[in-house]
DNA sequence: TGAGCTACTTGGTGTTGCTAGATACCGGTA
DNA sequence: TACCGGTATCTAGCAACACCAAGTAGCTCA
């Protein structure tokens, strides 16, 4: 994919990072890993913990560090009741948009 | 709607745009218009304009001025080859965002 | 004359993801 | 010991996009 994919993931990709957390726990290295097996190639390292700084600012998770055996110690991020909340409001301003794309790509206006 | 479906418009309101010109030509005013009356409440008539000015610069569409009855003459739009070619393409991004977003909505990872 | 609708343009702002580089901890190997 | 690769995070500068605000311009009708 190209640059078509990065600006579609602008305001997206919080709200797939938002719901990754919603299953549970973890941090910006695990999440990156996950995201490019699930075929978002593109995704810079630095962008994911840019935005988790983001969204911990916001208040939407809490942060808990963590030793690792592997390496430095791990960040791991964890959905709190406000970014559940405004997970909720990803979804609908989701489907919002999805279900207008949709009826555009078939039969048009 | 807010700040959120600001952000996620980002790269699909062109998506958006090129897909109504793949019915039929149309201006700019009058796509405002129609997006408003879709539920997109929030788009200012400048985005649309100024996304028009871009696609017509990357040479997706055509343009024809054509008088107006009811004011100044209007830069009618119309999609082209090219545009058509990246229309399709922009519907693969879209299928493939949407896909990996339903299915972490339902069941998460 | 002026209000109001139609129609387009432009300059400045904020948010977002990318690029590229740096830092740091650890194990294995030459 | 010295170095390399994998793990893990952070940062500064950049480009793209949508928004905001204000302006220009043509037309109709009171």
């Amino acid at each position: 994919m190209g640059k078509q994919v990065t600006e579609m993931l602008k305001g997206t990709l919080e709200g797939v990072v938002l719901a990754i957390l919603s299953d549970r726990p973890a941090y910006g290295y695990e999440i990156t890993a996950w995201l490019r097996d699930q075929g978002f190639t593109d995704i810079a390292e630095g962008t994911i913990y840019a935005l988790l700084v983001r969204v911990e600012r916001r208040g939407l998770v809490d942060v808990e560090k963590v030793p690792s055996e592997k390496g430095p110690p791990r960040k791991v991020y964890s959905l709190n009741a406000q970014g559940r909340e405004y997970l909720e409001e990803f979804w609908k301003t989701w489907t919002f948009l999805a279900e207008r794309l949709e009826q555009l790509r078939k039969g048009g206006r």
